[in-house]
DNA sequence: TCTGGGGTCCTAGGACCC
DNA sequence: TCTGGGGTCCTAGGACCC
């Protein structure tokens, strides 16, 4: 059977559900600040007019912002989350449940190579109806015989109004199909980014047009296997299907800090919220973490301040799960990079070597394996967790909160509407 | 004054082994 | 004075994605 996949891709997600919540800001150049209100992460089309790029530092687009009364909000990821889940479900309706990869918050994979008779535009359609009356979001959905046509097919079906949020490749004439590719820049395809455009462009490859009709062994050469198995992709060959959902081989939990931090207390009280949150990460897909890796940061975009971006970690005796040792692990790494006398603007932890549950294997000289009583209490902590949000309970450190520097700012956050019972939208009669 | 956070995969080079 | 060749594993760093 042919390959074919779809993609289908949530518009301007973050500010859709927003706007969802707030029908106040239909309509009204709306955009969503990264977590600690930096920088924009999520546009409206006003704002995307606007000539606004993604990651356009906040503070430096308030001329803009007073000019054209654009409205903000802070990251609400609870909302995000919890809209997400329900998209996606209605999504998977459409095929089993094999059959679809969730492939990042706002966008799904849905491979269609067991519905061949399946009219591409047909589905496309019926997926944005039924997404737009029971979630509330506009989706766009692109059809393509490999995974990264199917990608091609939804900026398309963005970008063209004439597609009408639906495009499939597959029904389209090859010739058809090299005019329109040659008014898109190599810089649209998936995989290939600012370096690599920058490249391509010197080889004189600079649509997508071109790019299809390179040999893609002489590529590989130049720019390595990525973009080899890419061009292969352009031509209909699929290098990658579905991907099954592995656990994760690595848990980053990081953040910029509130306001600059110094001292090796403050920076001790950080990552211990931080090994909190990557603990409850690390349970939650039933792993443990053979490393536990911490690294700090001040300001790169201050030069004249001294910049020391130490990054060290401790392989454990036996692979862990416990908070308690994961905090005392993280603890001797900090205070080894830890140097006075610098402005400190983040910090991070790391775990990685990360192995199954069930398969941790015993040392020579360990103590009994974790007690019950140990992993009653990590599997308290989780519940509480969930139930109460991140900083309730910690251990050491953590959560303290005189320690307030290197929280980070909220300033406009909207209410958990579909999380907390506490937080329900409110109907005025 | 203010510039996100969490991931994946690939590659090159060094260490080590036989 | 002369000093192999081939393989694996690990790590750091780069590029990309959302």
């Amino acid at each position: 059977m042919a390959p074919r996949f779809a993609l289908v891709d949530v518009n301007n997600f973050y500010v859709s559900c927003e706007r969802l919540y707030d029908p106040t800001l239909l309509g009204v150049p709306t955009v969503v600040l990264s977590n600690g209100d930096g920088c924009v992460v999520a546009r409206s089309a006003e704002v995307k007019a606007l000539g606004v790029r993604m990651g356009t530092p906040w503070h430096q687009m308030q001329d803009l912002v007073r000019q054209h009364g654009i409205q903000y909000r802070s990251s609400n990821y609870a909302l995000y989350g919890d809209m997400s889940r329900r998209t996606m479900n209605v999504i998977g309706q459409f095929v089993a449940r094999d059959d679809q990869e969730v492939y990042s918050i706002d966008e799904s994979f849905l491979d269609l190579r067991r519905y061949p008779h399946a009219d591409g535009a047909a589905l496309g359609s019926q997926i944005r109806h039924r997404v737009a009356q029971w979630c509330g979001l506009p989706v766009c959905v692109g059809v393509g015989a490999t995974r990264t046509l199917a990608k091609l097919a939804n900026h398309l079906a963005k970008k063209r109004p004439g597609f009408g949020g639906v495009c499939d490749l597959t029904a389209m004439a090859a010739r058809d199909f090299l005019d329109v590719a040659a008014t898109v820049a190599v810089g649209d395809v998936w995989g290939i980014g600012g370096k690599l455009s920058a490249h391509l462009n010197s080889l004189g490859i600079h649509t997508v047009a071109q790019l299809t009709g390179t040999d893609p062994k002489r590529l590989r050469e130049r720019l390595g296997v990525v973009v080899e198995r890419t061009v292969r992709e352009l031509q209909g060959i699929a290098c990658q299907g579905l991907d099954v959902v592995e656990p994760r081989q690595q848990i980053i939990a990081s953040r910029s800090f509130g306001e600059p931090v110094f001292s090796h207390e403050d920076l001790k009280a950080a990552v211990q919220t931080y090994v909190g949150r990557a603990a409850y990460k690390l349970r939650g897909q039933g792993s443990r973490a053979g490393t536990v890796k911490v690294w700090l940061e001040t300001n790169r975009f201050r030069p004249q301040d001294p910049q020391y971006h130490p990054c060290a970690g401790v392989h454990l005796p036996n692979p862990s799960d416990d908070l308690a040792e994961l905090t005392r692990a993280a603890g001797v790494v900090l205070a080894r990079i830890y140097k006075d006398g610098y402005r400190y603007t983040k910090a991070g932890v790391l775990l990685e070597e990360l192995a199954d549950q069930t398969h941790v294997q015993g040392g020579l000289f360990d103590a009994a394996e974790a007690s019950p009583r140990r992993q009653a209490l990590m599997a308290t902590l989780d519940r509480i967790h969930a139930r109460f949000g991140r900083t309730e309970v910690g251990m050491g450190h953590a959560g303290v909160k005189e320690t307030k520097g290197w929280t980070m700012r909220r300033g406009r956050l909207s209410p958990a509407y579909t999380t907390d019972w506490a937080q329900l939208l409110v109907v005025e009669a």
